[in-house]
DNA sequence: ATTTGTGCAAACAGTTTGCACCAAG
DNA sequence: CTTGGTGCAAACTGTTTGCACAAAT
């Protein structure tokens, strides 16, 4: 009972709607390849080339996707990401931002998440890495860097005959905001 | 395409089969209270303690569950715990398994884990915590710890005013066995 | 008789896939 | 024309839930 499953869906679609009614209302403007859309301007053509660079042919959707998570500094689902895009680019898939996150992934452009036990969560892959502290009351997630730990780590796998390819430390705690939420609720039961 | 989701069990057991048939074979020995099973004698003494001081009413089923974690060490899935109880007790769904395993885990008698991307597994709660060097070759998990990470969680949630309250520290890498067979199969490449 | 737990099947939610169509070389 | 990418809907998979029945008090 009362399992929490934030879901950033309320409800499945009821994929009962538009039955390829008019394949028709594709593509308004004109070429639509050079378009800048409303974005920083230089940044668009970085991103291009970071996914050419990395063998992912740059198209609107995946660029769309890229920008987005390099953008929003946070730490986004996908469905999260495919309301932010829609919102300014109607007809985009959600599997296409799935495969394109993927691609992504396995192009080591972005990090892929399960903080909890909750869906996935992607960020753009930062310059250096970072592990993360999360609020189990908000959901909040910070970032934090202790780079003593990645000398621990050599040492746990070296007793164990690991390689290492990569770590992961989540740290779950309660927030300041959340903890001070905390001591005003205790504080109306007394 | 190469889509490796390992799942734990290969298909959907077509839900088509026993539609309630036969609601009889459900007993099959005495009062089902006093049954010992085959397990080493004190042992299922203790966890039915450890339940029943827990709060949750030691049922055959919970029992079972609880039972199966803690003598097979490992970190095992839903559906295997399911397989591993069902090659004994024919007659126990998974839906139990799972409400069983929500519960332990509230009460803190089991750890849930979900390693890499893959679906969810369990452990029975050690005394002393520890964390895990997982092969992303074959899966292998092994425990370690190191007590300066505690340390370190502390420094770090401090600098952001969380109040730790768990954390998780998985190492990604590839185990002794699987460097060898790399290493032989670069070599036939050679 | 009341309460609690269970098995089963159906529902869910996140993710993936099949396919017809679109877009670029 | 060929190749690759996309949108859509349907399939899949791990997990949860509704419900009728069973077990224990």
């Amino acid at each position: 009972m009362t399992s929490g499953r934030r879901s950033p869906s309320q409800k499945t679609i009821s994929t009962k709607n538009g039955k390829r009614e008019t394949p028709s209302l594709k593509r308004p403007g004109p070429s639509a390849r050079e378009r800048k859309e409303d974005s920083p301007s230089g940044t668009t053509q970085r991103l291009t080339e970071d996914l050419r660079s990395s063998g992912i042919h740059p198209t609107q959707q995946r660029l769309r996707v890229f920008q987005t998570l390099t953008e929003s500094k946070g730490h986004l689902s996908a469905e999260e990401i495919h309301g932010l895009i829609r919102s300014q680019t109607p007809r985009i898939g959600l599997a296409t931002i799935y495969r394109t996150l993927h691609a992504l992934k396995e192009k080591g452009l972005v990090e892929e998440h399960r903080f909890n036990d909750e869906f996935s969560r992607y960020e753009a892959k930062p310059a250096k890495h970072h592990d993360h502290l999360i609020c189990i009351e908000c959901g909040k997630v910070v970032e934090f860097d202790q780079p003593v730990i990645e000398q621990l780590q050599v040492a746990a796998a070296r007793e164990n005959h690991f390689t290492i390819v990569s770590h992961r430390l989540e740290i779950y705690g309660i927030c300041e905001s959340c903890q001070r939420l905390r001591k005003e609720h205790d504080a109306l039961l007394l």
